[in-house]
DNA sequence: TTTTATTTGTCCGTATGTATA
DNA sequence: GTATACATACGGACAAATAAA
């Protein structure tokens, strides 16, 4: 550790003031945490050393590692052994409520939203997605696989289905426009609210972790959901797959 | 297979009315599905061999496991080399809104719920914890670590955050009743509500995992909760690890 | 403990209909 | 119209894992 990297640091353990009561381990990891908040140490970029945080502190390397372990529990950083602790990139936090719009939720954070229609079909309704749509099985659905990126990062890759009948040549559209918002939009649905939504978490199969970019194995976030339009009739279900490591799904209620 | 198991399945795969355009996997896919809907197969027991449903249905081996796979990818079913395939016991669904109790939900759906008390410590709050129940860091909090079962099955493992100064020895209270609603309401509390559900998925680590009797690697699905009293004042926080092959969370909107 | 039968998983190949270039 | 690619469906063979004898 360079006496620069020693600087980034803050010089003390916070004054027995305000942290009367607090282990030491506690107050390292409230450094170290605020730390990475306020920019000190980026995402993906290296923490110091075991030791060098240790001997910043004033205190021994035991007592970094259990601050950090606290740190790596919570998903903040994480250790590789041989090479180093790492800073995780903050999960995005994707709001669920009836106006969930992944474009508006990319954007808001300030990133740069992308989308790639990987495969559009035009296929007879299995029983499941039937009943999401409120139609009859076998009635023809547009089925449209995705890819949805934050500042060129995939978030996730999901399946939509819509009725063929009501939403002809979705596939195209949605193409052109890359958003489902504006697909929809460009149909008349001005409209449109999320109706349901179930959420399962499963591993990535090897499919999903290719269009993801992450090795197989990965813990990704299942959401099964349904949109309605204005008269409450469904206008489009989906089964999206979020990279676990790189979401947090929070529900205001 | 017995003749007395190929009763079971449905004479036919639906008749050509019903069913035109849709693929003969796709038709075996369904009749199945409809099967496990309807109770002919319960969860936890196996499906009639792969050459017997073949069989069955007039159709080529290779069909049913094209319908199968479809099965096993919604999670409906497990296949076991060597041995056969499984009916999945069904996610319990556990939906996320103001009102969220976990033994009322598990209660709703008729299986006896069981909750045990591992750990229960007073400790000073650390940042994140006083910042979600709204106290200065260090302020003294009860810290419970639970198991909760249903039908003796471990559904989820968590870590609750109480005031310690307004509900002192929340640990040989919950230990006592068993239930975090009783718990609460024992101090007074007999209205309190979920302010906000932020949900994670991630690997299980070992600790968990036998807490849980599942497989280390498997996922979970990781919600850290706040709940607040009638007046808005938070009186409960909390990091549960639900096992997510075991339930699926449902936020309807 | 060893053997045998059962069952799923993976490969080979063939044929057919359908959509695309 | 022709060629190509793809999904569907069927038939067979064997490997690998499991369960029962």
């Amino acid at each position: 550790m360079t006496t620069r990297d020693r600087e980034k640091l803050p010089k003390s353990l916070g004054d027995d003031e305000t942290s009367t009561g607090v282990t030491l381990w506690r107050r390292v990891a409230d450094e170290l945490e605020r730390a990475i908040a306020a920019g000190t140490f980026k995402s993906g970029t290296k923490l110091p050393a075991e030791n060098d945080i240790a001997a910043r502190f004033g205190v021994n390397r035991h007592t970094v590692r259990r601050a950090i372990a606290t740190l790596t529990e919570r998903g903040l950083v994480r250790a590789e052994r041989g090479s180093g602790t790492y800073v995780e990139a903050q999960r995005l936090a994707y709001p669920i409520h009836k106006r969930t719009r992944f474009s508006e939720i990319i954007a808001g954070t300030g990133r740069t939203v992308g989308g790639r229609l990987i495969a559009s079909v035009v296929e007879a309704a299995d029983t499941e997605i039937a009943k999401r749509l409120r139609v009859k099985p076998g009635t023809l659905v547009s089925r449209l696989e995705t890819v949805r990126h934050a500042d060129r990062i995939p978030i996730s890759t999901g399946t939509a289905w819509l009725p063929a009948q009501r939403f002809p040549d979705a596939g195209e559209v949605y193409a052109g426009v890359r958003s489902m918002t504006k697909t929809l939009a460009h149909f008349g649905v001005h409209q449109y609210s999320r109706k349901r939504t179930q959420i399962t978490a499963a591993m990535v199969d090897a499919t999903d972790a290719a269009r993801l970019e992450i090795i197989p194995g990965r813990p990704i976030l299942c959401l099964d959901s349904v949109d309605v339009d204005a008269d409450d009739v469904p206008v489009l279900t989906s089964h999206s797959r979020f990279v676990a490591d790189r979401i947090s799904l929070v529900v205001e209620t």
